[in-house]
DNA sequence: CTATCGCATGGTA
DNA sequence: ATACCATGCGATA
């Protein structure tokens, strides 16, 4: 280094009477600042100093402090909260000590170990929980939340498009990715892009709403949805303060540029549709957590971990002035919402959330819905090829309350202190024409979805039976809730089952990881620093990659790797160096590289096909 | 005959 | 292969 400048890039003077440490840098030392800088990182000013012009404040969640996210110098200021958003690092330290205070009965919620152990029916018991002075507000307000996070179903029309939608990616996936990550960059790969297949017109469609998404994807605050941001090391936090997830490096999520995949990859992105606003909206991503004590020798699979939103769960723990833990939740199969009355329970939640059983007749149990009524059921097992199944008998009563059917989300979270187990549900996202005839049928006023509608005073969907004033009669609510056998198994059956859940994703699915991946683009006008990591050289940004135009690499033996682009004016094929890096919108007229050979690939294309 | 109980079976990850 | 779990099914009330 010559002449020695100012790292902060709003101030980049070469002259001070006296430098000063900056941040740390990955690639070793600390930046460079001068003085004043310097003495405002010293104080913590350094985000209003450095960044005051920049997109992506956000409030702590706590003290509502603004905070800088993404950047390096505000990294340290800043932590990772537990179920999402942001806390400055004094209010985050707070908040662990809370939570591991009210943690320490990890496993306990209020069972009822009485000896009745042969009355198996539901009782809904209103109101009676000892000690449960949350205020019903409170717990209309866990209903509401509950009930209302799939925040597509609201506006369905918004489902087709990502218009104001932020990409949702898969907790559990970018949980595995984290440890892609944390193996050495290990998951350092091309995207296989040689097919021309992949420049059908088709399939142009998800380019069409990546474009739309661009505005809100590089905004900051999805990059701390994605990855942690520079050098948060509690990626995931759990209430009992232990740290899941890999140390993550400074530099990890910002060392990917052009298509690497360096961001953890969730490969089933979906769309949120109810980021009206920008703001916040990172929160409101329905992400899986695996739960505390979800994890070890119990570890829960990620399809029972809970997605409840970022957003609802500080809303809702703030409102109950209780610590909602949730635990675990299941897509209700054909026989959980049948009839028969038998919820069987996933083991290793059973074995981890419930009290521990070894008579196979079980104990009962009282779980609080989100109305605040109290339901006992048995919890119980069944000895299974040297194993066990568990199961919750006696839930009839409250799945037909709940309007429960098959392929909706039983969700069973934890209100601490206490212990007390509640459940929720969500709807299913999943209205093929089948439920909506039942759901027609069975609830002729219902709207059609038969989906969650609001009412100012926060009355939701499930209650409509109440809310339609009698006009649901009991035969009524049982062609809704428990539709003949025959029927709801051709719905959701063994053999269709998970071919309706892909359809469920695929409903919310609009551009798979690897199309996000190929978008990412390094920030434009800052120089990389190169690091070098197990002898791979990595380009270190101080700023999130943006997303930048999406390209295709052919491979051909005679002509070597190529990267071809598609012009936003003529829409005409480019052929382009194969490090050549394209802002989202690109024009011919600024292929600089190569104009000789418009056009071949398109030829190709529809000599191929 | 029907409903329920308890276990067995088989598909899936 | 193995564990899990959705559901089938016979026994029983």
């Amino acid at each position: 280094m010559g002449s020695k400048i100012c790292m902060n890039a709003s101030c980049q003077t070469a002259t001070t009477h006296e430098w000063k440490r900056g941040w740390p840098l990955r690639s070793g030392g600390h930046a460079l600042l001068c003085y004043n800088c310097g003495s405002a990182y010293e104080d913590s000013l350094f985000c209003d100093t450095f960044h005051s012009e920049e997109p992506g404040w956000r409030e702590c969640n706590i003290c509502s402090k603004h905070l800088h996210c993404g950047c390096i110098a505000s990294k340290f200021l800043l932590e990772l909260m537990d179920y999402g958003g942001v806390g400055c690092a004094s209010c985050a330290r707070s908040w662990r000590l809370h939570l591991m205070q009210s943690d320490e009965n990890p496993n306990g919620f209020s069972f009822l170990a009485r000896n009745n152990a042969g009355d198996s029916e539901s009782i809904p018991v209103e109101n009676t929980v000892a000690g449960n002075n949350n205020n019903e507000g409170g717990l209309a307000q866990l209903c509401r939340l509950l009930e209302a996070n799939e925040p597509g179903l609201l506006h369905p029309p918004k489902r087709a498009s990502t218009n104001g939608g932020l990409v949702q990616f898969r907790q559990e996936e970018i949980m595995h990715a984290i440890g892609d990550i944390g193996t050495g960059f290990s998951n350092v790969t091309q995207p296989s892009i040689g097919s021309p297949k992949f420049a059908k017109p088709d399939n142009m469609s998800s380019l069409l709403d990546m474009r739309d998404v661009h505005s809100s994807l590089s905004q900051p605050s999805l990059n701390m949805e994605l990855g942690a941001p520079s050098g948060t090391t509690n990626f995931v936090t759990f209430p009992d303060g232990t740290v899941e997830g890999r140390e993550h490096t400074p530099s990890s999520f910002q060392q990917g540029q052009r298509s690497r995949p360096i961001l953890p990859k969730p490969s089933k992105p979906g769309v949120s549709t109810s980021s009206e606003n920008n703001k916040g909206a990172a929160s409101e991503l329905r992400i899986a957590r695996p739960p505390a004590e979800g994890r070890g020798k119990n570890q829960l699979l990620p399809r029972y971990w809970p997605r409840i939103t970022d957003q609802e769960l500080q809303q809702l723990s703030g409102d109950l002035n209780s610590n909602i833990v949730p635990l675990f939740e299941k897509i209700l199969s054909a026989s959980d919402a049948g009839r028969i009355g038998r919820l069987v329970l996933p083991k290793a939640c059973a074995e981890t959330y419930f009290p521990p059983i070894t008579q196979s007749e079980g104990i009962p149990v009282r779980i609080q819905d989100i109305k605040g009524r109290e339901w006992t059921f048995q919890f119980r097992f069944w000895p299974n090829n040297n194993s066990r199944m568990y199961v919750l008998e006696g839930v009839t009563p409250c799945i037909q309350s709940m309007q429960l059917k098959a392929g909706d989300t039983i969700t069973f979270s934890r209100i601490d202190p206490g212990g007390k187990l509640v459940m929720g549900f969500r709807r299913s996202t999943n209205n093929d024409e089948d439920t909506q005839d039942i759901q027609a049928s069975g609830l002729p006023n219902c709207t059609a979805s038969g989906e969650t509608s609001f009412s100012a005073d926060g009355d939701i969907g499930w209650n409509n039976s109440e809310n339609h004033r009698g006009r649901i009669n009991g035969d009524l609510l049982q062609q809704r809730t428990v539709p003949t056998e025959k029927k709801r198994t051709r719905n959701i059956g063994p053999k269709s089952k998970r071919l309706l859940m892909h359809s469920e994703d695929a409903m919310e699915l609009r551009l798979t990881w690897e199309e996000a991946q190929e978008l990412l683009r390094p920030p434009p006008s800052m120089k990389p620093t190169i690091v070098t990591i197990e002898d791979h050289e990595f380009e270190e940004y101080d700023g999130p990659p943006v997303f930048g135009k999406r390209t295709i690499f052919t491979s051909r033996s005679s002509w070597g790797k190529e990267q071809w682009a598609q012009c936003d004016d003529c829409f005409k094929w480019r052929k382009l160096p194969v490090d050549a890096l394209l802002p989202p919108k690109w024009t011919c007229s600024e292929n600089t590289w190569d104009s000789s050979r418009l056009l071949i690939f398109l030829l190709c294309f529809r000599i191929f096909y």
